[in-house]
DNA sequence: CTCGTCCCCTGGGAGC
DNA sequence: TGCTCCCAGGGGACGA
């Protein structure tokens, strides 16, 4: 499911109920997702307190007051679902549905459920004071919507590198958070094509490509993120980004830029879907 | 190293 | 209605 503006609104939607509360119980209902829990897993999360949540490319950062951090990552498939007490029906609290893998009791009621169908998603753990070192954090690259974010960072990140511009934007270790649809957006909006060598994105291409990804991405947050089949808010709600998209899954459709004349392509690249506009897209 | 391909897993929709 | 096939917001293990 989700890209960095669905993570993003997950994480505050659980920042704004969980922080400052004491998880109270954890069911851990899978020994594992992609990855195995941590040994004792359950155990050492009961009775923390959670000082904060942040987010590293598609990770939520769940900061506890012992020193650790769980780490969450989505997947494809995975949401996080928080209820309250108030909505028990008769007192008790709802059965478990079949792939909710892990249900947090925070003090006051509120209970926060990870599901995920297809399990590719990860909950972890790891040391706050060397958060940046864990192995699936190390490498990552930089954050499109952090400030220092612009075309001279985008064009020193894709230097030398023969791929096309769109698997370059998947990859997690050039910039982090950018996944199959606002990679396809983003690329519409620069006018660039998805099959362009990325090394070729540098001046003016880069400073269009940086802009174009750092706006898609934030209206996105604003929107609450795409809803097409899984992903939901925390609350529940849905994101309603998906009105939005100008080529994503729209092959045949119009170009929103150029009209009816042109209309936008399918293409698969790296085995993803990529949507563009070959006439506005160079 | 870097690049492309395949695979992990389940569910939903299209087509027959 | 029911079957088969294809596809899906991610990412990592391979082999060339």
């Amino acid at each position: 499911m989700p890209e960095l503006p669905e993570v993003e609104t997950v994480r505050r939607g659980l920042a704004a109920r969980m922080t400052g509360r004491r998880i109270v119980a954890v069911e851990q209902r899978a020994p594992a997702l992609r990855l195995p829990f941590p040994e004792g897993f359950a155990e050492r999360l009961a009775g923390r307190r959670v000082l904060g949540l942040r987010r590293r490319a598609k990770y939520i950062l769940v900061d506890l007051d012992d020193g650790w951090v769980m780490l969450m990552h989505l997947g494809m498939s995975g949401r996080i679902v928080m209820t309250d007490a108030g909505d028990a029906v008769g007192g008790a609290p709802p059965a478990p549905g079949p792939h909710d893998h892990l249900i947090l009791g925070l003090e006051d009621g509120l209970r926060v459920v990870f599901n995920d169908a297809r399990r590719f998603g990860v909950v972890t753990l790891a040391r706050a004071e060397t958060l940046a070192d864990h192995p699936l954090l190390a490498a990552l690259g930089p954050e499109p919507l952090n400030p220092g974010f612009d075309g001279v960072l985008l064009a020193a990140r894709l230097a030398g590198r023969r791929t096309a511009i769109k698997a370059a934007l998947l990859d997690q270790r050039r910039i982090a958070g950018v996944g199959n649809i606002y990679a396809s957006e983003a690329l519409f909006r620069a006018r660039l094509s998805p099959r362009r060598k990325a090394a070729t994105i540098r001046g003016a291409r880069a400073d269009r490509l940086a802009l174009a990804l750092r706006a898609v991405l934030a209206e996105a947050v604003e929107a609450g993120g795409s809803s097409l089949r899984d992903y939901v808010q925390a609350s529940g709600e849905l994101g309603y980004f998906q009105h939005r998209f100008a080529v994503y899954d729209r092959a045949g459709a119009p170009c929103p830029r150029c009209g009816a004349g042109a209309p936008i392509r399918r293409i698969v690249q790296g085995a993803r879907a990529t949507f563009f506009c070959p006439r506005c897209q160079r």
